[in-house]
DNA sequence: CCACTGCATGAACGATCATTCATTAGCGCA
DNA sequence: TGCGCTAATGAATGATCGTTCATGCAGTGG
């Protein structure tokens, strides 16, 4: 077979190892880690199921790779979009933009992230629950500073830290591109949201 | 074998079906429908394999049974818990209360109705769906009397409602018993934060 | 005391699983 | 033109999957 044609369909450029990676993405994310074989894999991606093991060494540690990626690019992300410092208010309002836009726009690395934990063994389980521990502890950060500054009402940061990830993360399981708002109009409403459980009525504009 | 003896142990008085429903129900909520086999089920229960196939047509039925078991009585416990009637903030704070505290008492079955929804063949799913979208319109319900009445701050019913019901689900995700907070205090704190996010300063008691 | 019924057994079914591997094809580079 | 390497093949591995079924036992009602 021509190498050049070992190739997802629609993207031409694509290498194999790419092309596994995004099948392996959706179909984990449609369908979960353990309903998914590798023979669906390399048929999405046009090969045959031993192929895979020449770019990545088990199904387990394809998983890995995702989740591990994701989060870390997740957190490069965070932190290019949320500064260091500044207005606690501003930061909180910028992190939920963040949080809730970046999950639309990757719903599948998000909800494998998130759900797939479990079908994580030992190794993997343990640098994925540090990196999610990281991401959340962002939040907690800028929770606490607003309430060293006295601008929150904060009743306990852990719990209204976890409270806040769960309602923006679940975005993704009803938002549909299309539907009667934008995205953006929804990161608003979230905000706006967010906001008003910390005490804060108006809403910082970017 | 002894009948009396075929029973899953600390359980004497459950009969076998009960005890399938309880062993499959905790290990699919623990690792997933798909990761889950019959044999392990059975296996918990103290049974062979083939034995579960006397109290239950196959493994998709078993799965539907227990959903939807769930969802009726989520439906039934709701209702009892919040009057059809009323204030709209205490039936809101009501709401909270129940929801929490029920999820809580009872992750599993939340945890499976919520996240198994993608291992469901069309019948049950259709089923299912309709059950959960009963549930979340209770909710909307409520929001919509708040805000014809003007005590609730709504920007968007529908997207509101996902919001909360997600932000309050999500309290299964972190909460365990024995920790610093007790479920009754985890709930108050939800209720705030949910009356905070609605406009509503002071929280109705009970 | 017998017949009936309900339920557990345990072996077997074909299908599918993740993974391995010897083989080979095609590419870049000399 | 030919060498060497990367990667795709396709068959085979043993394990495990959901499900079926003939068999037999235990408890119940007549």
């Amino acid at each position: 077979m021509l190498k050049s044609e070992a190739i997802i369909s629609g993207q031409p450029k694509a290498s194999t190892k790419q092309a596994i990676e995004r099948a392996a993405l959706s179909l984990f994310a449609e369908r979960g880690y353990p309903a998914v074989s590798m023979r669906e894999i390399a048929e999405r991606v046009g090969i045959r199921q031993g192929g895979i093991y020449n770019h990545f060494g088990s199904k387990q540690a394809l998983l890995v790779h995702l989740m591990e990626g994701h989060m870390r690019a997740l957190l490069v992300a965070l932190d290019a979009s949320v500064p260091k410092g500044g207005n606690p208010r501003e930061r909180l309002a910028q992190f939920v933009r963040f949080h809730v836009l970046y999950h639309l726009a990757q719903p599948d690395d998000v909800f494998i992230a998130y759900m797939e934990l479990r079908s994580l063994e030992a190794d993997g389980l343990a640098r994925l629950k540090e990196l999610r521990r990281a991401y959340e502890e962002r939040l907690r950060r800028i929770l606490e500073a607003g309430q060293r500054l006295g601008v929150f009402a904060i009743t306990d940061v852990p719990v209204q830290a976890m409270g806040l990830i769960a309602m923006l993360t679940g975005v993704t399981t009803w938002y549909r591109d299309g539907s009667r708002l934008s995205r953006e109009a929804v990161a608003e409403i979230y905000v706006t949201m967010v906001m008003r459980s910390l005490g804060v009525e108006e809403t910082p504009t970017m």
